[in-house]
DNA sequence: CGTTCAGTTGATCACGGTCAAGCCCAGTGG
DNA sequence: CCACTGGGCTTGACCGTGATCAACTGAACG
C-alpha cells in the first residue's frame, strides 16, 4: 500500500492544505474527511474542481506545481506521500502502478462528469446532477443512508455547479416545492421522487408529474 | 510501443469511431487527424467530452462499455489496440505503465481544463479560450505557426463550450470587430491581440485597449 | 446550376447574476 | 442562562446575456 513510505496529517475544517503554485513535493491520500480542490480566479470568485473523498488522490502537479490548491472543508487525515519516494516505485513495481492507473482513470471520469454537469442549461438540473453525484459517491462508499449527507456550504457547491449561492438556494427551494427532494437541517437530504429528479436532469420541459399535481406559485 | 500489439484503422471525415454502450474491447491511439468524443444527451442534443489529436488515447471504458461515443471530423488514422493484450502488458511493462500514467494526466488536466471553460459566463471569453487551447495544442505539436487551425465546424465548437451554434458565430464577430483576431476562409485564425485576448478570458469589463480606440456598433 | 447544409444576422424573451434586505442559527461573552 | 453578533442561508426586484426561432447568405457538392 501507499502508506509504507507516507506520514499521516491532520487537519481542521477549513485549513489550507496546500497552494496552487507551491512546489509539488508530496502527494495526499484522503483517509477521512472532505477536501475541496480549488482555483482562486483572479477577481476573488474561486472556482471548485472538484471535492474529494476518502481514497481519493490529490496533489496533481504540472511541471513541478501543484495546479491547484486544496482545502479542509470537515476536519480531515490523510497520508503524506513525497512524490520522491513515489516516483521511485512507479518505475519499478508494476502491480502498484496499476492501482493508480486505476485511480487516474476515476478522476478523469469525475472530471468528465463535471463538465458534464457544467454543461446543463437549468440551474435546477445542475443541482439535480450535483445531489445524484454525491448520492453515487456516498452509496459507493457503503455508507447506505436514506439521506445524502451535503459537507458542504452552498457557496461551494455555487463554485462547483457554476452559479450563484442564491441560485443554488431556490434551486433547492424548487426541488422541494415539487415534492422531489425534502431538507433537514440544512445538510441532510433525501430524495423524495427519483423519476422526478432524472426528469430534471435530462432537463425535459415540465414533468408529467408536476403537471398532474399543480403547486403553489407557479 | 504500443504499436506491436495494434493494427492500424482508417476512418473518413464523420465516420464513427466507436458508440457510447458497446462492449469496449479496444483502446485507439491517434495518428493522425481530430476525433470528437462526445455523449448524445437524450434529446438528441451531443455534448463534446473532447477533441483528440495525433497521440491521445481514446476509448476509456466503465464496466466494460464505452463512456462515450468518438467520431472523425477529419479524416483519421489510428492505432487500435486489444484491451486483453494491454492489460496484460500493463501488469509486467513498468516502463510501459509509466507512458499510460503520463498520458492520463495530460488528459485529466485537459478535461479539468474543459471544466474550467464551461465555468466561464460570456460567451466571447468562452471562445477566447478555446481558441487559447487550440493555440497551446497546435504549437505543442511542433506546428509552429501565425495561424491557428480549426478544424472543427462551429456547431461542434458550440457543443463543446456549451453555448449555441449562433453565440459561437456571434463571438466569433465581435472578436473580429474588436480587432482581437482575424478570420480567414473561416477556418484559418489569427491573433492580433494576445494581450486584448487574455483580458476577455479573464473577464475583464472593457479592455483598455478597447476603450482607447473606439470601435464602430458599441 | 440547383440542392443542401454551414454559417451569419436579426428579434424576442426567459433564466440566472447581481445587489439588497432579512432570517436563522451557532458561537461567544457577559 | 440569555443577549449579542456574525456568517450562512433565504427571498425579493431588476436587468443583461445568450437560447431560441426564423430568415437569409454563402459555399461545396454533384
Amino acid at each position: 500500500m501507499l502508506a509504507v513510505i507516507a506520514t499521516v496529517g491532520r487537519y481542521k475544517k477549513g485549513e489550507l492544505i496546500y497552494q496552487e503554485g507551491a512546489i509539488a513535493d508530496r502527494v495526499f491520500n484522503v483517509i477521512t474527511g472532505v477536501v475541496k480542490s480549488y482555483r482562486s480566479a483572479g477577481n476573488r470568485r474561486q472556482r471548485i474542481i472538484g471535492f474529494l473523498f476518502p481514497q481519493d488522490i490529490i496533489g496533481l502537479a504540472d511541471r513541478g506545481r501543484y495546479v491547484n490548491s486544496a482545502r479542509a472543508i470537515t476536519p480531515v487525515t490523510l497520508y503524506r506521500i513525497p512524490t520522491a519516494a513515489l516516483e521511485a516505485r512507479l518505475h519499478r513495481n508494476p502491480e502498484f502502478d496499476y492501482q493508480v492507473i486505476c485511480k487516474l482513470c476515476r478522476e478523469l471520469r469525475e472530471a468528465q462528469q463535471h463538465a458534464f454537469l457544467l454543461s446543463k442549461h437549468r440551474a435546477v438540473a445542475k443541482l439535480s446532477l450535483f445531489l445524484q453525484m454525491l448520492e453515487t459517491q456516498q452509496s459507493s462508499e457503503g455508507r447506505l443512508s436514506e439521506e445524502i449527507l451535503v459537507p458542504m456550504s452552498r457557496a461551494d457547491i455555487g463554485a462547483y455547479t457554476n452559479m450563484s449561492s442564491e441560485a443554488v438556494s431556490r434551486s433547492f427551494q424548487e426541488l422541494i416545492r415539487r415534492r422531489v427532494i425534502s431538507i433537514r437541517e440544512r445538510r441532510h437530504i433525501k430524495i423524495l421522487d427519483r423519476a422526478g429528479l432524472e426528469d430534471i436532469i435530462s432537463e425535459i420541459r415540465g414533468s408529467s408529474k408536476s403537471m398532474s399535481q399543480p403547486l403553489p406559485r407557479v
